[in-house]
DNA sequence: CGATGAGTTGAAACGTCTCAATCTACGTGG
DNA sequence: CCACGTAGATTGAGACGTTTCAACTCATCG
């Protein structure tokens, strides 16, 4: 369980006294709150199930979509040197979190050196994360990118056990289009362009990834590298 | 001299300590390398002067450009974990850099609190900039995508004490393209556009930023806002 | 001074957005 | 249990913006 929160090779001691740092679980529904940009900071949050998406609100629009964030996912890192949430964080489905009050994190990391370490290692594997995303965005084509943002799914999945060809999508074809700088009308008609080509399945929000190879293939290259 | 490096509010003991961390300065010219994708990582890196491209090699097209990294900026922080440079790096004009082996860093960190908490601070503002990064290249416009790119510019140098208004940029054309997902054509394009709309002038590398507002105000709404 | 790479400009092709209509699944209340 | 309302998803047609390819200019540097 708590291999989810702070997924570390830790001792058997370390993670007794991590475990008096996490405070308390939260349960959110669809459509809840976790916090709002601008309110003060206080804690990080790991996803134990369910799906929060991070948003940025436009005024007059709706608000553009930053990142999502699955089972094994920490929220709210970036916060960390400024006081204040940057960005507002909503479930997209009833969602289980652990909260982790940053001082308290910060003071034990202070004393026991491998929660610190695991903590760098952790904002490490964040940023390494955000430039593979960027690399994502970069591809001029839609296609590309949604190829993209499949694949990285996929992995994320695999990655922490799950099936890597078969999983549930918790956004809306909305979010997605948001979050990869496309309209819902582009996402939808690349789902089913994908899907008469055999790459994917979908059924409602299950997907069933039927040519990984040929779906990264579309991923990799930026821009019009297949015609 | 060290704030750069390590920009803290440290002690002048800690301080000391962390200069003995300090390996050695690197001097790059125009167009040499200061890691390869896959090379062994063994330090981050402190842009001191200069500028570096990190930047990701694709079979048989130019590299496409990650990240710009300017004065008081940190490399390689994605690499922590990992045990090799995720991306390559290379100078985009003569750079100088301050080189700061991570083992070292990282034992210090777990003797010195201030040093380890700092090093937590800059992480999550890298983290923080990167999702702002994201919120840049979501945009779909290449306007709009242009214009945040040198607000951001501009506020980077502000930040670091320079001027807000007028800078060079380090970058070619096709650089800054790769990196925002658009053509060389289409930058070159929008930069005499804005030049004509009086929004910036351009004299060769050298920026004049003249109407800061306006070009917030392109950057702002996502994709078509100002029609 | 000529060579080279970067930057600019033009015209046509292509891809994505916009707007609109339709359809589906789902939760609500009758 | 069904009918309805609503939000999400799909599909189509035209408008618009960006890419592509090409020619050309301009600096820089040997």
């Amino acid at each position: 369980m708590f291999a989810l929160c702070l997924p570390a090779h830790m001792g058997e001691a370390d993670l007794n006294l991590l475990e008096r740092v996490v405070k308390r679980r939260r349960l959110l529904r669809r459509g809840e709150l976790l916090f709002r940009q601008g309110d003060r900071f206080h804690a990080v949050y790991a996803v134990k199930s369910g799906a929060i998406k991070s948003f940025l609100p436009v005024e007059g629009k709706t608000p553009l979509v930053i990142a999502f964030h699955l089972p094994g996912d920490l929220l709210a890192l970036d916060a960390v040197g400024t006081g204040f949430y940057q960005y507002g964080a909503r479930a997209l489905e009833t969602t289980s979190l652990c909260e982790l009050p940053f001082d308290q994190l910060e003071a034990l990391g202070s004393v026991v050196t491998s929660v610190q370490q695991q903590l760098v290692r952790l904002m490490s594997g964040q940023i390494r994360r955000d430039m593979l995303l960027h690399r994502l965005h970069c591809r001029t084509s839609a296609a590309g990118r949604l190829a993209a943002f499949l694949v990285n799914l996929s992995a994320h999945f695999a990655r922490r056990g799950f099936a890597a060809a078969e999983f549930r999508l918790p956004m809306s074809r909305s979010d997605i289009g948001s979050y990869l700088g496309l309209t819902k009308e582009t996402v939808s008609r690349l789902c089913t362009d994908f899907q008469q080509r055999g790459l994917v399945s979908f059924a409602r929000k299950h997907v069933r990834i039927r040519d990984l190879f040929e779906l990264e293939r579309l991923a990799e290259l930026p821009a019009a590298a297949d015609r």
